[in-house]
RNA sequence: GGCCCCGUCGUCUAGCGGUUAGGAUCCAUGGUUUUCAUCCAUGUCACAGGAGUUCAAUUCUCCUCGGGGUCACCA
């Protein structure tokens, strides 16, 4: 059975590329039937905060990504640590290292004056001595000093490290016992039976120091997969300052979760010309080993013409559902399902599909003058007037057919051609020239609001 | 700087030795629409560069260049 995770820390939102590597986990893991799992990782007091983490599971919650089980929080699994640590110390693969800080740092300034690798040196490896007075000694690993550390990764295929070039004995255990990072990440992802690890690449240069924690514990290594990161257009990591990353942001702008999934699960992966996917499509047809090895730029147009495609293909009720998240209550509206059929191919979001509907809705208190100056030209008025009698006479006005028919029976009788009635008429209706089909609008607004907004525009004397 | 990863249209990508290098998006044009949007059609646009290997390289190898990541008692 395949678990996977995601294991963010509550630094601050979820964002994009987060979200993308939790997706993808999530989507591995549904496939096979596994487990999806999430760990928290806020053993950083000082940078962690509980809204953050509130703020994550919210955003799950919205896109409908949910995980199995209990959330880990490894802010309470110092014992466990403490465990492994101690196991690690008798078995003579960590020792106590009662080097100053005074002494590393110049230790690293030599180095880095000789043009060497900075690393720790090793002193107090196989120390036997007298440990100096005053020191809060740190734990280290004893890292392998030589030979080849292979990640054997389902993306990037097996990167090669020599560990002469990357590793030294690592800290494992700070001064104050708190273990540090690349301990607990090997030792959790362990006991939450994690076999398949999907994250971001900017890890990959961790792994093989988790690697030797797995080794010196003897736990057997999980399925590596590194993802390719996420650049914004300049080509650098995507970071909070690249606008709106904060994935509820994109709720707020009107994106809909299977727009954006969508989006993003096409962001470094790919199934042929495939550009659709439902969730169980995606669940379906996902596999970490057609993930792009190269970075992808963060480009919201294709999320635009996405959203846009998700609206027009929405139900009517799927729409009133997410619209009452913009304010916008429909259920009780007689002419619901016109006004959404013609309204919902012009939206890109939902936001906007909003604020079309308000705008159809209500009546217009000013005319977009460019408009009123090419509309109403000679003879517009008495068209309005003429307009407005003929609807007022008809006593069966439902359909946008009906309305239809006067429109046609008018420029009969007056003998001009459609656009002569469409265009004052359309001012008069929306107080501008572009918008929805204007036999829609009277369906959806109908007979009495109809005559409401022509004698208003007769009277504004436009 | 060391180590590691990556390099096909502006962007997302297909391709896995022989293709007129395909699709999508964006942009432009035309059609549909009384308008706008949608929709449909058409068009512009790419293998970073150089050496090899091969009958044949976008595809394999190496080098160069370019981009990114990572080098903590942060995660």
């Amino acid at each position: 059975m395949v678990v996977t995770r995601f294991a963010p820390s509550p630094t601050g939102y979820l964002h994009i590329g987060g979200l993308r590597t939790a997706l993808f986990s999530y989507l591995w893991a549904k496939e096979n039937g596994g487990k999806f799992v999430l760990r928290i990782e806020d053993t950083d007091k000082a940078r962690n905060s509980e809204e953050a983490t509130e703020a994550i599971l919210k955003a799950f919650d919205w896109l409908g990504l949910e995980h199995d089980g209990e959330i880990t929080y490894q802010s309470q699994r110092d014992d466990i640590y403490a465990k492994y640590i101690k196991q690690l110390l008798d078995e003579g693969k960590a020792y106590k290292c009662y080097m100053s800080k005074e002494e590393l740092t110049e230790l690293r300034e030599t180095q880095m004056a000789n043009k060497e690798r900075t690393k720790y040196n090793g002193k107090y490896r196989d120390f036997d001595g007298t440990p100096p007075e005053g020191i809060q000694p740190v734990i280290r690993i004893k890292a392998p000093q030589t030979g080849e550390i292979i990640v054997k990764d389902g993306v990037k295929g097996d990167v090669v490290f020599q560990a002469e070039d990357i590793l030294d004995d690592f800290v494992i255990a700070r001064g104050d016992g708190a273990p540090t990072y690349n301990f607990v990440v090997a030792i959790d992802d362990h006991l939450m039976g994690i076999n398949q690890v999907i994250r971001g690449d900017d890890h990959l240069s961790n792994t093989p120091k988790q690697m030797v924690v797995y080794e010196a514990l003897g736990f057997p290594l999980p399925k590596f997969n590194h993802v390719p990161m996420i650049h914004n257009a300049a080509g650098k990591k995507l970071s909070k300052r690249d606008g709106a990353t904060d994935v509820m942001a994109y709720k707020e702008m009107g994106y809909t979760p299977a727009a954006l999934l969508n989006f993003l699960v096409r962001l470094g992966w790919s199934h042929g010309d495939q550009e659709i996917f439902s969730m169980d499509e995606m669940i379906h047809l996902f596999n970490p080993v057609d993930i792009n090895k190269s970075a992808s730029i963060y480009n919201t147009d294709k999320l635009d013409w996405l959203n846009a495609h998700y609206i027009k293909n929405s139900s009517n009720d799927e729409l009133a559902q997410l619209l009452t998240e913009y304010g916008l209550v429909l259920t009780s509206h007689d002419k619901r399902e016109i006004l959404l059929d013609t309204l919902k191919e012009r939206a890109k979001t939902l936001k906007e599909l909003a604020s079309l509907v308000n705008e159809v809705l209500s009546t217009p208190h000013e005319y977009d003058a460019k408009s009123v100056k090419k509309a109403f030209k000679d003879g517009a008025i008495e068209i309005l007037n003429n307009f407005g009698k003929k609807i007022d006479a008809c006593e069966e006005l439902h359909l946008p057919v009906d309305y239809h028919a006067v429109m046609e029976g008018l420029a009969t009788e007056m003998e001009i051609g459609f656009g002569k009635i469409g265009q004052p008429l359309r001012v008069a209706l929306l107080g501008k020239l572009s918008g929805p089909g204007l036999d829609e609008v009277m369906a959806i607004i109908g007979k009495e609001e109809t005559m409401l907004r022509i004698a208003n525009a007769i009277t504004a004397n436009l």
